[in-house]
DNA sequence: TCAAAAAAAGATAAAAAACTCTTTTTATTT
DNA sequence: AAATAAAAAGAGTTTTTTATCTTTTTTTGA
């Protein structure tokens, strides 16, 4: 569904909104830590995220990275775009590229609701929403 | 969402049955024209889908790939488990190892309705059917 | 103003996926 | 029986993705 690079950007994405509720910085070695995914993966996706501006960074002692209000209304798809570029939304599930509404593949209608749905998914749920979910204790993070 | 390989498997698999409605055999070489994929990678593939019993094959001249009957009672799910797995089936959005009903990722129960009918696509869908919606002029598998 | 801490950047390496080529085996047809 | 056609098998190669390592830049605090 999404790259590796993607699902460690969404964790890291989730983790540093937690974490910067009181405008703390999280550096990459926490978010790795936090995360499990290697640091220096996750450094790098990190410093892309930045450049897309889904998060924001300060260098040198104390610095890190965190999210201002703004950046917390950003959806999960924002990341995955930012990531996976915007597939998710145009290809269709077998690979056609000349699959469309006037030209449909065999599960073309079928998907387009699965579809619609996965989009829905990720354009509602904002980084910010989970920090409720999070802090209420009955959704997780964790990986083991 | 599936691998090249498995986009591959289904759409030549999808060829393989419509041609051999009469008993026809189909060679790698028409296989990998109807599908616009590469020959070789596409000779695997069968070999693969052989292998697991989703296809008949004979060798030598005037052999090739062919379905009986109950081959074309599979679904687009046995090909997608032969070729990628069941990863689909099982695995959290967010890769998360330890994702479950008890300890459900943030986005655990929207994915999970997501995933059934993306896994309700799959295997309602046989190979057979598609048969008849191609042949109805309104489904395409064309590439361009 | 210097040492240290952190991200940014650049370069490289390893693993996996996608793809290609060659040889072998099997069956068929003449 | 020989020639041929086709898949099966085996062995690469290339590309992409994932991951690691090193150097540079920036900032800060002592």
């Amino acid at each position: 569904m999404f790259s590796k690079s993607c699902e460690y950007a969404i964790k890291a994405m989730i983790f540093v909104a937690q974490k910067s509720k009181d405008q703390a910085r999280v550096s990459v070695k926490d978010i790795a830590k936090s995360t499990d995914a290697p640091e220096h993966f996750i450094a790098k996706i990190m410093q892309e995220l930045g450049r897309k501006r889904l998060v924001h960074s300060v260098k040198g002692p104390n610095g890190g990275f965190y999210m201002d209000n703004e950046d917390l209304k950003n959806s999960i798809s924002d990341i995955v775009k930012a990531m996976d570029g915007d597939k998710i939304y145009t290809d269709c599930v077998l690979g056609l590229k000349a699959c469309s509404e006037k030209n449909p593949c065999p599960v073309h209608f079928e998907y387009k609701e699965i579809k619609k749905n996965l989009i829905k998914m990720i354009e509602n749920n904002t980084i910010g929403d989970f920090n409720e979910k999070l802090d209420s204790g009955k959704f997780f993070l964790k990986n083991q």
